[in-house]
DNA sequence: AATGAATGAGATTTCATTCAT
DNA sequence: AATGAATGAAATCTCATTCAT
């Protein structure tokens, strides 16, 4: 079967053997944001990517497989990018206006692979039915409720229940997104910098 | 060609008719929420209605039109709810309250169609590709906008750009429904109190 | 079963029976002749005639049973015009010239019906897959042979194979007429001038 | 997506794929002959090559083009057979016969493709509903119409009007097939001869 | 006499996946 | 490592026909 690269178990992936995965990947995320996860298929991957159909079953076990990798990798490179601006601030509103920040302008250079991302993991469901990246979106809550938490005590934030106000905080910023990815011409930079002054304005106290 | 009900010109619908309807479209409506939307077919739709695939293409022209249906209907009996809510309120913080509010409690109320809504906006496309709900969207943005610039003029919020922030608002109580939707466990009656404290301080005056 | 009227046995046809079943008829001419036999559904025809599909399948036992008739009775027609103008002629060559001018005179003068039928006679088939009407043509080129061969014994026509001359001269009719179907800005009226002088010299007397 | 054969840029086809939209296509001219039209469907085509069905639209875009590739391969095979037979005669009389005469010989010995051809060609329609072919055959009218001419000029032929002859003539030959279509215990070579006599003496100088 | 509703067979088409080469 | 070919399941949709009212 090929050198599927399940979890454990897997020979040494060589670099031509790499790329071609990578090359994969990249045809399968302009492809979903161009015509939606539904109409995503092997063919116009192939297509995309300008190889055989065969390639990709050669190289994954299966398209969720695929998607799941588009999904992931772009995640954890945003994540990359997200934590050294965050870390470089110092204080807890710093870090939020960082950590929201650094997301919108990652996302907002990468068009296509947020489309893409957004759009997959709107649609991957676990076997039971259930959303498929819910661990991570917790993970990250739990993250932003750390620093907000430490704000509170820092005496920089005012009082909240620090975890609903994380997920709010990150959905909206989700929703800022959302409404660029479904018409581009919104002006993302002017959209970010009101959402880190709406922000600002619901956490901060007053006196700020 | 059964009774499609295309725009224009239909007949008078039947008592027995308007019922087959409304059973197909909430059958539906929990298939998308239970199997997701690239998942639901006449199939799954038939089996949960426990009839027989042909009856739903008698009914309606395509598939398009059930999941449209399902959204839409939705939709505006939510709008309906909401409208009643918010124009009880005289003050504009009042009726951002009321907005915000009555859209969590309604859709709190109905998770299975709510779950189903998301999924077909999340979806549909124009032929073109583009998102299909797109102007109802931004006919809800403009209509809070509005909200908020009387406000602005009556002196009970403060200053911001209207329209981006009827944006942030929207996007942000989509965003806490959206953790609801993934995990039923989550409190959604406490995450919209969370979230309108949050709203309050994003946009009132700082003397508030 | 209604009153299917097959062949044997029906009760006495009612006046409203008679004009339902004509009524149907019509229709499905018309639906034949702008959609093409392959598209011809019930639906179009119960759409065509402004009434349900039920009232087809009540007075008629199937849809070939409509179908055949559509072509049967048109067919009749022409061929009772074309007696009538067959008979007032002397001379063989002189009905020759009825028999073909009539019929594309009477055909010119219902385009859509000969639309209809023409397409239907190409396209319907008995159960062993050979064709249905295959029994009236022959009959039809038995009457025409008879002519020429009356008219070879008169002196008025040269010597000839009269059956397979027969057949030709028809088909060379049809061929004209199918021309005009393709395209009805072709001129019936001068084709069918030019047709009768083909004839005229491809079977009389070179001293004619 | 296959090896769909749309207009432009194919790959190269390679021998396998060749053969086997050959094969295909041989099949469905055999189902087309037997069943008509009407009834031809993939699995027909399918288990009459004994492949699935899938085979089928791995190879060609849709049925339409399956039906087309019947239709218009044989007819240029014809014309090709034609061609040679009607420049190696120097007279325009010559040419007529030739013209007719190895049509009817190249139809008649492939009379299942002949079958076909005929069924398709009668029943393929453009979108806006006016049938497929008639520029094809618009052409060969006027191929015809040239030779007449010519005769005419050079004295072989008697005056007519060529374009409205030519139809005739094409539409006789077409006619003499599909009696022989209808019946293949028609001597198709005795109605042939018959063809051309009748046509000699339709077109022919008197003295002729 | 008529109708609307329902059915189920069958059509075309898409597609993930397997396999021989 | 790669490919083209093949498959068969499943999806959407059409339609003649049946039936209860």
């Amino acid at each position: 079967m090929g050198s599927n690269s399940e979890a454990a178990g897997r020979k040494k992936p060589s670099f031509i053997e790499q790329a071609r995965r990578a090359q994969i990947v990249a045809a399968a995320a302009e492809v979903v944001a161009e015509v939606g996860y539904a109409h995503t298929s092997f063919a116009r991957i192939a297509e995309k990517a300008g190889i055989s159909k065969g390639v990709i079953t050669y190289h994954f076990s299966s398209k969720d497989e695929i998607l799941r990798l588009v999904a992931t990798q772009f995640f954890d490179q945003c994540w990359q990018h997200m934590e050294a601006r965050i870390s470089a601030q110092e204080t807890a509103a710093g870090q939020v206006r960082a950590w929201i920040g650094s997301q919108l302008e990652f996302f907002g250079a990468h068009r296509t692979k947020f489309l893409a991302m957004s759009d997959i993991m709107a649609n991957h469901r676990s076997e039971d039915g259930s959303h498929a990246y819910a661990r991570e979106l917790a993970e990250e809550v739990n993250g932003l409720a750390e620093i907000l938490a430490q704000g509170q005590r820092d005496g920089g934030l005012r009082q909240f229940d620090t975890r609903s106000v994380a997920n709010i905080i990150l959905r909206c910023a989700d929703g800022v997104l959302g409404s660029w990815a479904m018409d581009p011409s919104v002006d993302l930079e002017a959209e970010s910098a009101a959402l880190l002054d709406f922000i600002d304005h619901a956490i901060g106290r007053e006196s700020s």
